[in-house]
DNA sequence: GTTGACCTTCCAGTGACTGGAATGTCTTCT
DNA sequence: AGAAGACATTCCAGTCACTGGAAGGTCAAC
């Protein structure tokens, strides 16, 4: 397969294909031409790798898991525990991206909006002591 | 003030701080040794963007609301409306976040977590078609 | 005079791509 | 056979917001 078709399979742009076999997640074969050939299993770890990254693992999440996929002594608690660590993660992010929220919403409610430049939104940037902090 | 004491004062480091001047955000002045000399209105401007990133926004998020800070003819409208456009972003982030949390909770559920290779969560990364898709 | 804390600039690296230039190859049409 | 256009290649640079480190200058205290 040529990188054109894998990517359509996988749903990637070819630059990220030819991005990971540069670090390392994919090594596809080379055909007379010079242009890479992608076997069904190189396909396959593109679409696994795709997925992952849908869901937020980053790129040595993914080589990890990849690794796990690839061995059949594998042991399921370890590709758990990645998994948990990195909802945990996920949860600290929404954790403080739900305070900012918060607080800006508390903000964006006490200003006017209107042509003065009144703003208790820059007021409270610059550090006066507004009724949430 | 030295940048060590605006640091200090304002809770960003210095390496920051010097960034800052870089890409414009800040000016201070040089004493004659050559060492930064920041006046009491760039420490509030530092402060100011400390905690405008500490609520999510951008470096250039960050600059329009310097200006709109600094313009004293400034509509409450502009500040409200570049907050509630980051407060939509943050929206979207969170939402995004939630589904891939759900989905793999889902998935860690399902999984013994035991000595064993057999790993629904794999099977998911793999193209299996699963319940929780 | 020497230590140590502070300051300076400059360069390189992070993560995960993405864009673009310059060039080569393949397929199809005339 | 030649030309167009779609595909492929490599390499370099840029993104965002810093962060680390090297090599060196300055200042205050002992």
């Amino acid at each position: 397969m040529n990188i054109g078709e894998v990517a359509e399979a996988c749903g990637l742009p070819a630059k990220t294909i030819r991005y990971y076999e540069e670090i390392g997640l994919v090594t596809p074969d080379r055909k007379e031409n010079g242009y890479r050939d992608f076997p069904e299993a190189e396909g396959h770890k593109l679409a696994f790798v795709a997925r992952a990254r849908s869901l937020g693992f980053s790129i040595e999440d993914c080589r990890a898991l990849l690794a796990l996929y690839d061995d059949p002594d594998r042991a399921s608690s370890d590709v758990r525990e990645i998994v948990r660590s990195h909802v945990r993660g996920i949860d600290r992010k929404i954790a403080d991206l739900q305070g900012m929220r918060d607080t800006l919403n508390h903000l964006v409610e006490r200003c006017q909006g209107d042509e003065r430049p009144e703003c208790p939104i820059l007021d409270d940037l610059a550090g006066a002591p507004g009724l949430v902090r």
